[in-house]
DNA sequence: TTCAATTTGTTCGTATGTATC
DNA sequence: GGATACATACGAACAAATTGA
């Protein structure tokens, strides 16, 4: 029984939708033009569209109009985001967590929060969990990003599921399609890499991650920053190791090149905690740093302080409210999956580990 | 967080409700009476009203008035634990939530984040929000702990509704017979104060915050170890400051004792901040620490770390592992309440700041 | 039973703020 | 910057249900 004009225009929007009168996504007539279309004010066009939207028929971009939902509703909204992270003992994380829960305690969400122990079984174990769990969307730390990701089945499920993710600080290779924030690690390569050039270096060695998307976009920004410069690359001065690698790998590499007589003065490292070992090996066997060899690292980690080591920035509380506010944009369709692609600047951190 | 006048009435509501301040099926103020309470029109009383109707807190019965409807509490067993924390930002942070995570982790269980940035305000939202999501026990580090809790009908509430609950770090004084899992703070100022008196020093100053449980406590350790050592208690000697106070608070208390003219050597600080404050006071007047000067500190921050400052260490892992074990404990009833209460050992760190 | 007061439900008109294109 | 569209808010009016005198 219908008493009231809104009923009846609620009963006429939901007739138009469930015979596909309209597409999903497609935006249906301003608050204005149903107004004078019924014949009613402007509010008793919005008490309909208020409660379509509740219902799940609807959702409302501010500015712009508002459109049909996809039909997967009537889940609850449970305001609890999962973040899942590798470690939470790093001296990044407080600060990159600090500012997702600024963002989101701003929009009345809550953490949830898992630690995969960088495996990726514990990622697969945890994502199960959470699909059984009642979660508005995630933010997620991928795993030894750079092989392919070998569960891509859980994020096609959560896709089927509507809930939306971010990767943060990484990403699956075969996934750049979908939504991410994280550092701009080519940027933060040729940042380096052009300091070590200014500073007079022609003959840069590189150390890089192998398994590791990370580790390849930085080496990306090396080539390219020495191309610029008209350097050659020369591919002789390049120590790739992976994950399983004992920590002796890297320096291992290193040595071979310092011991080959090939004249270099300079190494740009995947990161601190590479420098760090490099000072500390080519310390041991003679070498000043920076006097005879300049080194730098990257993230400006605890370990960059305290060891004085030449850096690139990660904006962490940037990361993370970036991070929350493209999750936020994904949850309630202001920004689609295509556009969710954030590259945040890398910032140079001079300390005296180059000369 | 709150943009409108709408979302302030429904925060007010759901307020009274959840601090238990209206009966179930009680009748609520009318429209009317609450658009003159809140000065506003009817039509944003409707607004409020009606989102809080759609979320079940309240029905309307028409011509009669608004009442307060039968919470429907979520079944048990979410599997999810809260973890309160005054601030994510700090150095000891991570650690104790990592121990927490761990032995959650290890039972199925998931953290449900929540910062109060050590508001008692802050504390009390959390707690309305955590009150209407599903959890089956929280973990909860106070704000500024030695005040009495303003809001305890929170946690009675919680015992009503039997959630348990375990402060850790610290507990309000009125709830010292509820559960915690903290510091022995009197061990340890016991501790850091026996070695000053180790070193040789019998004058011993000492700076200790007021509101403040652990300063409470820290300070008795004090006293107690130099009863041990049959050195008399002088309380010219001690400096008290609150958590209001400006930093400069506690520098001028010592000054004040040092140009007294009193011979003292030695100063206990409540926490490395106030101790790395201290020695850059002192330094400022030409005295060098630790040669004129010995000072300690609390906690074993990353401040203690980057000073040199001798300190006590806070077992920050096991202070999380035993407080999840201890949730854990309390939420299968193989413990009671009265027995969960852990006090941890602290240890000493020797550093460079006392001699 | 009637009636008046009260309270919620629906609708209209208007105004201002703010996000988007 | 201007036009458009949604978001919030105020004021007013009348309808419909309930309550109690």
């Amino acid at each position: 029984m219908i008493n009231s004009k809104y009923e009846l225009i609620i009963k006429d929007i939901k007739k138009d939708i469930n015979t596909g009168k309209f597409d999903v996504d497609e935006k249906i007539s301003s608050e204005n033009q149903l107004a004078t279309k019924y014949g009613v004010s402007r509010q008793t066009v919005r008490k309909a569209i208020g409660q379509l939207i509740d219902e799940g028929y609807l959702y409302a971009k501010h500015g712009s109009g508002t459109y049909v939902a996809e039909r997967v509703m009537k889940k609850r909204h449970s305001k609890n985001i999962a973040v899942v992270s590798t470690y939470m003992s790093d001296y990044i994380f407080p600060r990159v967590i600090q500012g997702i829960n600024q963002v989101l305690d701003e929009n009345g969400y809550s953490i949830l929060l898992k630690t995969t122990n960088n495996s990726r079984k514990g990622e697969a174990w945890c994502m199960e969990e959470l699909l059984s769990k009642n979660i508005d969307g995630m933010l997620i730390e991928p795993s030894q990003s750079a092989i392919s990701c070998q569960h891509q089945v859980l994020y096609d499920q959560m896709d089927a599921m509507g809930i939306p993710y971010v990767f943060i600080q990484g990403c699956y290779e075969a996934m750049m399609d979908r939504p991410y924030v994280m550092i701009d690690d080519v940027e933060g390569g040729m940042l380096i890499t052009e300091h070590l050039i200014k500073l007079g270096h022609r003959n840069i060695a590189g150390i890089f991650k192998a398994d590791d998307t990370q580790g390849i976009l930085r080496h990306k920004g090396y080539v390219k920053a020495l191309a610029a410069a008209g350097i050659p690359y020369d591919p002789d001065l390049v120590v790739w190791y992976h994950t399983k690698d004992k920590t002796m790998k890297p320096m291992e590499g290193l040595l071979r090149i310092l011991e080959s007589g090939r004249p270099c003065h300079a190494v740009v490292c995947y990161n601190d905690e590479i420098a760090a070992d490099v000072i500390k090996g080519l310390q041991n066997i003679g070498r000043s740093v920076p006097h005879d060899i300049s080194v730098t690292g990257f993230d400006n980690s605890l370990l960059a302080y305290s060891k004085g080591i030449t850096t690139i920035a990660h904006p962490q509380e940037e990361l993370g409210k970036k991070a929350a506010e493209t999750l936020l944009g994904l949850i309630d369709k202001r920004i689609s999956k295509k556009e969710a692609h954030v590259l945040l600047e890398p910032i140079l951190v001079e300390r005296n580990s180059c000369f």
